[in-house]
DNA sequence: GTTGGTATTGACATTCATTCTCACTAAGCG
DNA sequence: CGCTTAGTGAGAATGAATGTCAATACCAAC
């Protein structure tokens, strides 16, 4: 049984405030800034169970980082992800879906699952390049 | 300056005679096992570096290890990789490329990288279901 | 409103891939 | 053959993420 904690509403209210990807750690310092009590390890639980549950959408950096993000729209999608400021737009790949799985189906795979996200630079963060 | 070590050498023979994608540890290991002294560090530092020089293709797996693999190709291309036997076939999106930038520039994004990856179970591994 | 079973929490320890450190070794030019 | 310096390796360090487990607090039932 799943049970509405404060923790929960919380991480789940601050997904709503923010509209970027967010890394664990700092969805737990938004959070205890916020004035929120919350623990790392409790950040990360609700986080991977909201995944699970496709409440969430889940990146990975190419540094290795897990980055969450609450879409707008549930239905499987795709990612253009400013590698500066993480700002992000959601884009459909109209025949992605389509050629993944055939490509698997021609090579003999099946279950196929496909990974496809951009990265680029924002207008916003080409303009401010001096920072950093 | 470069430098043609034993251990180099090693790596990049390891790496010729494996067509899986391997990560750093188990192609350590693999070492060892061929009796090649070599410590793990250099196999990771060794890996960076062909890596950066484009001799190596690296992927990383859902939950964040990094595995190398040196294709046949050369050119930009994309894998359809076996999630239980890492079996890899090299696979080229006609269109991804142009979708890519194209998308990117609709959105004022620029220096577009893109990550496309597909993973399913390989035809020998549906076979053996019972494994695991 | 009170109670009780149990999902959830959180401080801390732990894991695990990867990187760093730094004294030591050896590649390869002259 | 010597010397310079890139490269090596054992162990320590890092950092994200997960496990531990006693204490806490939802919430359904009384």
């Amino acid at each position: 049984m799943q049970r509405m904690t404060r923790q929960r509403a919380a991480v789940v209210d601050a997904l709503t405030n923010v509209d970027e990807f967010r890394s664990a750690q700092q969805l737990h310092e938004l959070l205890r800034a916020g004035g929120n009590s919350i623990g790392l390890a409790t950040v990360y639980r609700t986080l991977q169970t909201l995944a699970d549950g496709g409440e969430l959408d889940v990146l990975r950096t190419q540094d290795g980082e897990s980055l969450y993000r609450r879409c707008r729209r549930r239905e499987h999608h795709h990612h253009l992800v400013c590698r500066q400021c993480s700002r992000t737009v959601e884009i459909d790949g109209p025949s992605v879906e389509a050629w993944a799985s055939q490509v698997g189906a021609d090579h003999g795979f099946t279950d196929i699952e496909h990974t496809v996200e951009l990265f680029g630079t924002c207008e916003a963060c080409r303009a401010g390049d001096t920072s950093r």
